[in-house]
DNA sequence: TAGCTATTGTGGACGTTGTACACAAGAGGA
DNA sequence: TCCTCTTGTGTACAACGTCCACAATAGCTA
């Protein structure tokens, strides 16, 4: 490429691509989860987040050792995304009323969070979850006797949910997973499965109806 | 396949290859069943089909409009494959109890049929619902007043969900999409998901659970 | 201040994929 | 027997993920 050894003006340095790039790294995390947010995971393509960073595409192999790779950076922030959603409803709740009654509402708070995440972000909803089967770490891990749930990888999401109400409401070991299923299930179906079709205000209803589903089998 | 229409010794033609395929499209379909069997959607590759199929990759085209139209037979199938497995758990139940009191088991067979479908076949599974986001068609339309559900796509599987115990249980509408979601929530989570390094014993807990609380929730 | 070196971006290339276009082989009716 | 419609072939292209060698730069070291 260019020379430019030695006496040499300056002001035409910055004039094309600052080789440099400050951080790409940032830079590719960001082009990608801008893919995933308007076209699920499978619109994360490497090539244009190097193209969206300004770098050309093997550059992004210094920051990120595969596709794949980016990709599970991607759902890590989808992830820490779907969590602050849930974290918000928790936090918009009344704090007055007392702990043991408010059990179920703290649930049905974080279950809308879940919901309401997976519809105003699809793609980063799917992106979070349509992983490659085998890609999840070892989490789900049997309960610990003191009823916390180590779920190292959604973290805050899924442990903010048991703490937040669902052991208080029941404390049977898997009761978690019942009520993750159950939240997860529809909101998968709604954002890329069949109910796709429903419109926003009967989705409403049965997302109602399934929280309240929940609530009254936790009790068990 | 191939006539040979007359005068024709027999054992001659099938020297070299044969030029027509006889039902190219049934073995394409094949292949690709195959594929999303062992490798879920993702793996279904068009040339990939073509080379199983022993012929040229543009062949598919003569069959299939893209990828993602093959794709969408396979879905097809593996839908049907879907039905199959709850008709199944459904046809092993014992028909001496009356409707009224055995509607709740029809429904946890139902599901039972769901999970087991999605535990051994889970990259048919995944295919069957991992599809471009607006390609389901118009399903899930409110159900008419007579209680039946237009579910054409899934058909033979949600319309026997409904007919074989739900909507005895339980006449709201949108019922059946709660208990579905729960059911098809937990699936995705064992065999895609964060649940997926869940062992074949906690598993088999969680859905009796879950299938428990399905049928608690649906009496309203 | 000059030089060395590890880091980071570039250039070029390869194999694979989906797909388009023109062509050829064969089937079935005229 | 020929004609024509269907169906598979051949060639080609762009885009993708990824590999390799090389160049530019930052920051340390002398």
């Amino acid at each position: 490429m260019r020379e430019m050894t030695k006496g040499e003006t300056m002001d035409e340095r910055p004039a094309r691509g600052t080789y440099r790039h400050g951080d790409l790294q940032r830079a590719l995390l960001d082009a990608g989860i801008a893919l995933a947010r308007a076209g699920g995971p499978e619109a994360v393509v490497l090539r244009e987040a190097t193209r969206r960073a300004g770098v050309v595409p093997n550059a992004a192999y210094r920051h990120f050792a595969s596709r794949h790779d980016l990709l599970r950076a991607v759902r890590a922030s989808a992830l820490a995304s779907l969590a602050a959603a849930m974290e918000a409803e928790l936090a918009a709740l009344p704090a007055d009323a007392d702990p043991a009654t408010d059990a179920r509402g703290r649930v049905r708070a974080v279950g809308i969070g879940y919901l309401r995440f997976a519809r105003a972000e699809p793609g980063l909803f799917r992106a979070a979850f349509t992983i490659s089967p085998d890609d999840w770490p070892a989490v789900a891990v049997p309960r610990p006797e003191d009823g916390r749930h180590p779920c190292q990888l959604l973290g805050a999401a899924l442990d903010r949910m048991v703490e937040a109400g669902l052991l208080a409401a029941d404390r049977r070991p898997g009761a978690e997973f019942v009520a993750w299923s159950a939240v997860h299930g529809l909101a998968t179906l709604l954002i890329a499965g069949p109910l796709s079709r429903l419109d926003p205000a009967a989705a409403d209803r049965v997302g109602d109806r399934l929280l309240e589903m929940v609530e009254k089998g936790l009790a068990g």
